[in-house]
DNA sequence: AACTACATCAACCTTTTTTCTTGATCTGCT
DNA sequence: AGCAGATCAAGAAAAAAGGTTGATGTAGTT
């Protein structure tokens, strides 16, 4: 079952006895996709947050036309678009599946009373906002500071598993350079190791 | 502009002094999108009327996981999922672009203003009500009394421009058979002409 | 002035996906 | 039995997605 999944990831976090551990998952829904399916799209609010059972995701933004990729989701990651989901507004980005996927999806009011019910709940979520936005400091700092080729390096070591799953031009645009560009990296990082 | 375009179309029903147009038009606003994206989809309001001013549109209904073609659209034709629109419920049909395309659309309210502020345009929208009416009763009886080769012939005789815009696996759903018989239709009739 | 780091544009190739066609077989009617 | 049409499976054809390469450009460095 899937729910167990969530719930080990849950647990690595918070410990929960088995009832609130029941408590916690009864309101997410299992909710399949197609590879290419849009999960978000703007303009349609994000009802839901989503975490990922199986499957590959990217959130992307299009601005004057380029697409911006915000981030990827794999196997227990989350994905929405979290501007949408907290405050409930239309949301202004694009989330598709890169794979045929599975996530199990809470909605926007069940969340809410879950942190009412139970205080661990409550902790769950502000463990898993702190370290969503500790990371994106991180990455940040690292943009700013480092070359396309460091950039793609650092995402390499860092995110190994992701790059036989996202397509080239995706990964550019997270790493905010053009597709040829990465293309060119990558060939010269060929050239070097033959 | 495009909304010179909607505005022949209006005209073209109501006559409008040039105030009149500009209030009518002025709500509406123009919305790109590309192929295969969604304007419309089940469980989401469909919050807008929208006009197409360029591009086609497919609108349909998964029911036992089989796609039932309700409405073709294409310039100068209205999309959305009516029963969602009118009423302000969730909507149960998918609106898919099949080209790149772009839309004005009229939120819901604006155009409750727009029909309370002046006689002619609660008459513009009459009229399309009544024509969309008229014109599915027709095509119901049609169906009703025709074979699927009659079905197919009766499109081409009456939307000749739509034939080379839609696929044919969307006409089939359109025209309540299997894709493989409409192939074996056209089949047969391009030997016949030879 | 040359060099580096990267962008843009266009052409092209490869792989994957989508769409369409065909044959074989089945069903329900008249 | 014969017709209108469905279903299933296999392929072919067409379109789209994804990736590479070369040429050329630009802004900032050395």
């Amino acid at each position: 079952m899937s729910n167990t999944q969530l719930l080990q990831y849950v647990r690595s976090f918070v410990s929960l006895t088995d009832e609130e551990a029941e408590q916690f998952a009864a309101p997410f829904e299992e909710v399949h996709v197609k590879k290419r399916q849009f999960v978000v799209q703007p303009n349609f609010t994000n009802k839901h947050r989503a975490f990922v059972v199986k499957g590959a995701f990217r959130s992307y933004a299009i601005h004057d036309g380029q697409e911006h990729t915000l981030q990827f989701a794999i196997e227990n990651w989350w994905v929405s678009d979290f501007n949408s989901y907290i405050y409930q507004h239309p949301a202004t980005l694009f989330i598709v599946a890169l794979e045929d996927s599975v996530l199990l999806q809470i909605e926007h009011a069940k969340e809410q009373e879950l942190k009412k019910a139970n205080h661990k709940f409550e902790t769950f979520f502000r463990i898993m906002a702190e370290k969503g936005l500790a990371f994106e400091h991180r990455r940040i700092i690292f943009n700013l500071c480092h070359s396309a080729e460091a950039r793609y390096e650092n995402f390499i070591l860092n995110f190994p598993n992701f790059i036989q799953r996202v397509p080239q031009y995706a990964l550019a645009s997270y790493l905010g350079m053009t597709t040829e560009f990465l293309s060119r990296i990558r060939n010269k990082k060929a050239h070097r190791r033959s």
